[in-house]
DNA sequence: CCAAATTTGTTTGTATACGAATGATACGCT
DNA sequence: AGCGTATCATTCGTATACAAACAAATTTGG
């Protein structure tokens, strides 16, 4: 109770030293841009989740592939693609085969229904984004997008 | 099968029109980012999820508040925040009390560990934000911050 | 003052995420 | 050939996230 609560100590009439203010870290700031962005796709596209989506994007774009395979291309981890493939597949929008030359491996295409929803669904896609960018202007747009792609890089 | 695969057409002489590249969408390479960034963050503070360390860091800025209203300054809704503060509250890291005049609240605070913790925590939490950032001169963070915090606000 | 609307917290259900462990299979190298 | 290693998919456990439905308590509007 006797502690002193808050911010930490700032310099006598300097510039605030080691304080730490939650709202100013790029972690939380990121979550929250996730979350706006998470917002606009839901609110444009109740067919899909974003990581749905971007499975059967890459489908559409790569064509057959391994599930492993699928996941390091959109970034997912092999528990995690499994259950979105599992999803998918439920609803046949992918089809799974056995690969031919090596058991382990389990082939991920587009079904018919598949191609057809994500077809219909790309130009929405691609409204999603510039709604989600719609504050910066075209030229912050492109100075934004080049950082962070820097920063997710690493 | 016999459907042309890959990127959508592009134009004849010019620049692509409408190609859909999901690794140039805002949302994927923001997911990308954020991923970068909580394996920096688990990798230097393992007493903690980034989003337990959000509710303690801002308990520690504010004090004593409702879990709700909490939730509200973390950016995480009541469901979200329960669960958290359930976790925290089972490591007695927070303390739990009924509100005196609404009934209906639930007051939340640091307990002493919580406190010791989030204080020994905040300078590394600092160094989990610089880590993230490195990719970017101190410019390009500037830049970065300003233009994501708009994006986050929308 | 009282009925309606709102707020607060809870619960349930679904969907990511990821670490860790496991079984089956494939591969590299001697 | 054979053995150790690596890869692929699966499973388990834990932790966000959020929509939706609810009960209890409070606030508001007439």
């Amino acid at each position: 109770m006797s502690v002193e609560q808050g911010k930490l100590r700032v310099l006598a009439g300097g510039k605030s030293a080691d304080a730490y203010d939650l709202s100013e870290q790029v972690g939380f700031i990121l979550r929250k841009a996730n979350q706006r962005h998470l917002s606009i796709f839901a609110s444009r596209i109740s067919e899909l989740t974003p990581p749905q989506f971007a499975a059967l994007a890459k489908l559409y774009e790569v064509g057959a592939t391994s599930q492993n395979q699928l996941g390091q291309l959109v970034a997912m981890d092999a528990a995690t693609i499994k259950g979105v493939i599992d999803r998918l597949k439920a609803r046949d929008l992918v089809v799974l085969k056995p690969h031919g030359r090596d058991r382990r491996r389990l082939v991920v295409s587009l079904s018919e229904e598949g191609r057809t929803l994500i077809e219909a669904l790309l130009p929405e896609a691609l409204e999603v984004s510039e709604e989600t960018l719609a504050p910066l202007t075209p030229r912050e747009t492109a100075t934004f997008l080049r950082l962070l792609a820097k920063l997710a890089e690493g």
